[in-house]
RNA sequence: GCGCCCGUAGCUCAGUUGGAUAGAGCAACGGACUUCUAAUCCGUAGGUCACAGGUUCGAAUCCUGUCGGGCGUGCCA
């Protein structure tokens, strides 16, 4: 709705121009914006359209408003009046029939209503979560998870094409240390006294993982062989099982991917030098004191960066150099990554890596996602990965429930920082806002159910929508007529929690009118149009919370 | 020290590519269930948008500085 609004303007922009014969053209303008009015009284949308160009041209703005709303072409527009409001605003006032107009369409949209069938849009890679396989998820992790899946689907919704893509750290020295680690858990097992490494990792789960290795093939293997042998066998064990148990927990919690890559396949497919090699032939790197170094000196980034120590180990940012050119050279658009607030310093020395290989750092948008504070009791949990203390994702899954936990990670912007309370997202109440979305679902099944129940008629084809009169009804839909625009500006800006606020404000109209107002009444022409409007609302609803990973229950 | 993010009602947060009178939930207070689910609804109260300047028709939003919190600043990942 929005863009025929915008459409009209600027077609009568242009029109304008024309008959003044003004040599200035429309796109050299700056850019305008059509909103949706936030009180009734200024109409249902407005346009500053008159106060931005306004000073360009030299025109008052009232003045150009007045000239723009003259050459405006409202006829089949749906628009039924306009008016010039403050400073110089557009208001424009929607016939009701436009809102009607758009029930239709939902229904006969259903579950494709906002979305755009035809996945045209730019190729796009989402990487998220790409915790390293050493240990289970927490919560962090879910934030980030939750995040990353939702904008996976608001983004195919849009009419993307998506891929989803974890990126497993399954090489270097963390693996080494998570060999080492089920190495002396296992040795303990047997029976041998050992000081177990301070740095290594000393979660529970390692006992348990010691004691299923205890019963593996691979148990038998290791017992003749040396240290670094032993390591190996065991570390890859370690990080397969860790790597499944991940999956597990991220199944879940709703999320899969298209793909798992690699980190170790980077290096054996000889990918990771033939991308060193470049950076050297092209001047970017060099060696210098034995290790080879990244050249930073047209980016962000503060200082150079070493790409291989002197050791001759590459270092985690090669693999990444690696790892980003050969997503950009697989064709995407467009890449984003999901990072932990905590690798935000990251950012500069990967944009520098794509732009060596000739791409815009433009192609990488990352999201930072803060961290994730647990709060239990009012109490704040603290929590450490290196020495075990910490809830994972799992146990938060099994307390609060999936739908809530997502939910929950999606009522706020991913870069303000979170406190997760746990009693909360437990509560079955209106506190948690996860089952307010829910239940107006839910209430609208069982309008449904209840009329099958007492053999009530509840068709609602070809309904009379002039009955829908009421304001409360109107309200309703419009919202409903947003949904589209929510969807489309989400993408733009990767923001999934825009979806989240506006399934709260329906779901908020829906409570307050079904609170006041009977679908179900005796008279058969309202009540047709009334089931036909709150279908409309629970098809948006389920719609909307599958783009948010979240279910929509019939009943609760 | 330098860099990035954040600071909005008692609490948790929206609103930030400049727009009209800064919003919601919770908590507080007062009301509504013989009704299609009260996991709901209605009302009251609550603000120096951290602070100080600047930019302009207009600033929570942009710029500069200050204060406070988080994170980063490795031949770690």
């Amino acid at each position: 709705m929005k863009q025929t609004v915008r459409k009209i303007t600027q077609a009568a922009l242009e029109k304008l121009f024309q008959a003044d014969g003004i040599a200035v053209s429309v796109d050299d303008l700056p850019k305008f914006d059509i909103s949706r009015s936030k009180d009734v009284k200024f109409g249902d949308f407005a346009s500053n359209v008159a106060l931005v160009s306004g000073k360009e041209l030299g025109i008052k703005p009232r003045d150009l408003a007045v000239r723009i709303m003259e050459s405006m072409e409202l006829k089949s527009s749906g628009i039924s009046r306009c008016e010039i409001a403050g400073p110089g605003f557009i208001n424009f006032f929607l016939s009701p029939d436009v809102w009607r107009n758009n029930l239709y369409l939902i229904h006969s949209r259903k579950e494709q209503y906002g979305r755009s069938s035809e996945l045209s849009g730019p190729g796009i890679l989402v990487e998220f979560v790409s915790a390293n396989p050493t240990g289970p998820l927490h919560v962090g992790h879910g934030r980030g998870a939750a995040v990353g899946d939702s904008l996976v689907r608001l983004l195919r919704a849009t009419g993307s094409k998506v891929d989803s893509e974890y990126y497993v750290n399954d090489v270097g020295n963390q693996m080494n240390i998570l060999g080492r680690s089920l190495w002396f858990r296992f040795r303990e097992l047997q029976g041998e006294a050992l000081e177990f490494p301070e740095n290594h990792y000393q979660g529970e789960y390692m006992k348990q993982l010691a004691a299923e290795f205890a019963n593996s093939s691979e148990a038998e293997e290791i017992k003749d062989l040396d240290e670094s042998a032993a390591v190996r066998i065991t570390s890859r064990y370690a990080c397969q099982k860790i790597l499944e148990g991940i999956q597990d927990d991220l199944s879940m919690f709703g999320v899969t991917y298209d793909r798992y890559f690699s980190e170790r396949s980077l290096h054996e497919s000889g990918k990771l030098s033939e991308c060193l090699n470049e950076l050297k032939k092209s001047g970017k790197a060099e060696e210098r004191e034995g290790a080879l170094w990244f050249f930073m000196e047209d980016s962000q980034d503060e200082k150079d960066r070493v790409l291989v120590r002197a050791t001759g180990e590459p270092t985690y940012f090669a693999a990444d150099v690696a790892y980003h050119t050969d997503k950009m050279r697989r064709g995407y658009d467009l890449l984003v990554d999901i990072w932990g607030s905590d690798h935000h310093g990251y950012v500069p020395r990967v944009k520098a890596a794509i732009e060596a290989f000739g791409y815009s750092s433009d192609k990488l948008k990352v999201l930072l996602v803060q961290f994730v504070n647990l709060i239990r009791e009012g109490q704040k949990i603290s929590m450490s990965t290196r020495s075990g203390e910490f809830i994972t994702l799992r146990e938060v899954l099994e307390e609060v429930g999936a739908d809530a936990a997502r939910f929950f990670f999606l009522t706020k912007r991913c870069d303000s920082h979170l406190d997760f309370d746990l009693d909360l997202a437990k509560k079955q109440s209106s506190d948690n806002p996860v089952y307010y979305v829910q239940y107006a679902h839910a209430r609208i099944s069982s309008i449904f159910r209840i009329a099958q129940e007492k053999g009530i008629d509840a068709d609602y084809t070809d309904p009379d929508l002039e009955a829908l009169g009421l304001k409360e009804e109107l309200a309703l839909m419009k919202k409903l007529a947003d949904y589209p625009d929510v969807l489309n500006e989400a993408a733009q800006v990767l923001e999934p929690h825009r979806v989240t606020f506006y399934l709260l404000e329906l779901a908020e109209l829906f409570h307050s009118y079904y609170h006041d107002n009977k679908v179900l009444t005796e008279d058969d022409r309202i009540k047709k149009a009334r089931l036909y409007l709150v279908e409309a609302v629970r098809l948006v609803i389920a719609n909307g919370l599958s783009i948010l990973g979240v279910s929509a229950p019939e009943r609760m």
